[in-house]
RNA sequence: GGAGAGGUGGCUGAGUGGCUGAAAGCAACGGUUUGCUAAACCGUCAUACUGGACCAAAUCCGGUAUCGGGGGUUCGAAUCCCCCCCUCUCCGCCA
């Protein structure tokens, strides 16, 4: 959310980034709210201090046993004035506060400009995707040759978008995520937590999925819960409504499975893994300070990339263009990785500075050079998200033979596991 | 799920419907004293919104609200009433 402030003083400033976002915002609207607010405000605490003034002076006036029924007459008649300008204030301040939860965040000045996917720009690339003497295999025909998966029992009890990892195959996910939480907890400083997997309304606002992503997410009516799209969620309000004592950065990973509902899409493109209702991901999360977040934007993407260096997957680094930005997002890149058997690239991570966006949302503070409270900055990214990063092992790592060559740095939580060969 | 107890500022902890935005202590910050540390003494020390001074920020002068959250009673609520949330104890259920 944005300081109402900027929509004072820098409107301008947000109507040029909502045009870069390609965005419609009725900012007039919340501008003429704002305004009504501040108008019955302003009315209503001048009509409650005189009641204050007078409500004291009553309190003397009985102590000396005088008579006050005037008074308390008088300042019973105002309440009905206040009344009425409280309801306004409060309708106003709802209706300014519904809207301005759907202004997105301003781009950062170095978000290169552009509607879509189309403008976004290759940061840097690693890795050489592998030549193949024979015709690289999709993940499915991999995971069904070795049993890694099973999608067809999977969609009898929830329907398809779930999958059931299965024997050695499940036993690699879990080795996946364990590795991935040493080496950001060992090598890169981050702390591990295990949050809920399902967060209510006020978190879900707070970090931005809601209002606007309702639709995405599995709901929970009868407790008011939202199963978790990203660890990003329970590990971002972890702080909400607090100012932190701690020291700032304070940098978080967590494991969580991420629910996502994401309704109409599936086809050729989306088969196996690659785009499914839950999976699994190792998330990242910081807490700032304003000057340094563009600076540990940057640490974090390379914290991320670490991960796929060390399994020697080909990724490259995408910074995304204005109109392809998330809506708290004040600059992402994403990282891709290189699946020959779909010969495409799939996001694995998606790393964003939200500035003070989420933070104000959420209400995390910390305590300035001043010592005075101000907003954090957050920034989170996949650490990575797993699915997509078994099918490019899998379809990286394919022999002729149909057995798949494992990464060495996988190989010790594996109990030593070389390759995965097909069982009888 | 049932019964009871509780939720006050960064922390601990007072608080009979008006003199309480809130005692006292601790912590923190500024200063005096001091060879350094420590101690002592003096002072400052909640947040948000909002009006004004100012081009703006910082700041200053006012106002309003906030004692878990939301309603209510009253001229006036931390204090009385109702609903909800959370914590603790006991019981029930249960991986």
């Amino acid at each position: 959310m944005h300081d109402i402030r900027v929509l004072r003083e820098r409107l301008e400033d947000l109507r040029a980034a909502m045009r870069a976002r390609g965005v419609e915002v009725d900012l007039d609207a919340i501008i003429r709210l704002d305004a009504e607010r501040r108008r019955a405000l302003t009315e209503a605490e001048a009509l409650k201090n005189e009641r204050n003034v007078v409500s004291k002076e009553i309190g003397r006036l009985r102590k000396a046993g005088q008579d006050t029924a005037e008074r308390q007459a008088a300042v019973r008649a105002m309440g009905e004035r206040i009344a009425a300008l409280d309801a306004e204030t409060q309708r106003a301040e709802a209706e300014r506060d519904a809207l301005l939860l759907r202004v997105p965040n301003i781009p950062h000045s170095s978000v290169p400009v552009g509607p879509d996917a189309s403008a976004n720009v290759i940061v840097r690339t690693w890795g050489e995707p592998r030549s193949f003497s024979f015709p690289p295999k999709s993940h499915v025909e991999i995971c069904e040759r070795l049993k890694l998966v099973d999608f067809a029992r999977a969609a009898r009890m929830t329907g398809a978008g779930f999958h059931i990892f299965t024997g050695v195959g499940a036993r690699l996910e879990r080795a996946l995520i364990q590795f991935m939480l040493d080496l950001h907890t060992q090598r890169h400083g981050y702390r591990e937590v295990s949050p809920p997997f399902v967060c209510n309304t006020a978190a879900m606002t707070g970090t931005g999925q809601l209002p606007k992503m309702a639709e995405d997410m599995y709901f929970i009516p009868a407790d008011d819960l939202y199963l978790v799209p990203t660890a990003e969620v329970p590990v971002t309000n972890i702080f909400m409504q607090e100012i932190i004592s701690e020291p700032l950065p304070i940098k978080m990973t967590a494991y969580t499975p991420c629910f996502r509902r994401e309704a109409g899409a599936a086809g050729r493109e989306t088969r196996g893994l690659i785009r499914v209702h839950q999976f699994d991901k190792v998330e990242l999360v910081k807490f700032v300070e304003p000057e340094t977040s563009y600076d540990e934007l940057e640490a974090l993407v390379r914290d991320a990339e670490d991960i796929l260096q060390a399994l020697e997957v080909p990724y490259r680094v995408v910074a995304l263009c204005t109109g392809d930005l998330s809506f708290s997002a004040a600059k992402c890149y994403d990282i891709e990785i290189w699946a020959p058997g779909q010969n495409a690239w799939l996001e694995v991570s998606s790393c964003s500075n939200f500035e003070d966006f989420q933070a104000r949302r959420a209400g995390i503070r910390y305590r300035n050079a001043q010592g005075k409270p101000a907003f954090v900055h957050t920034l989170n990214g996949s650490g990575v998200a797993l699915a997509r990063l078994y099918v490019a092992l899998l379809e990286n790592g394919q022999q002729s033979d149909g057995s798949v060559t494992l990464p060495p740095a996988i190989r010790p939580y594996l109990g030593g596991l070389e390759r995965l060969e097909p069982s009888a």
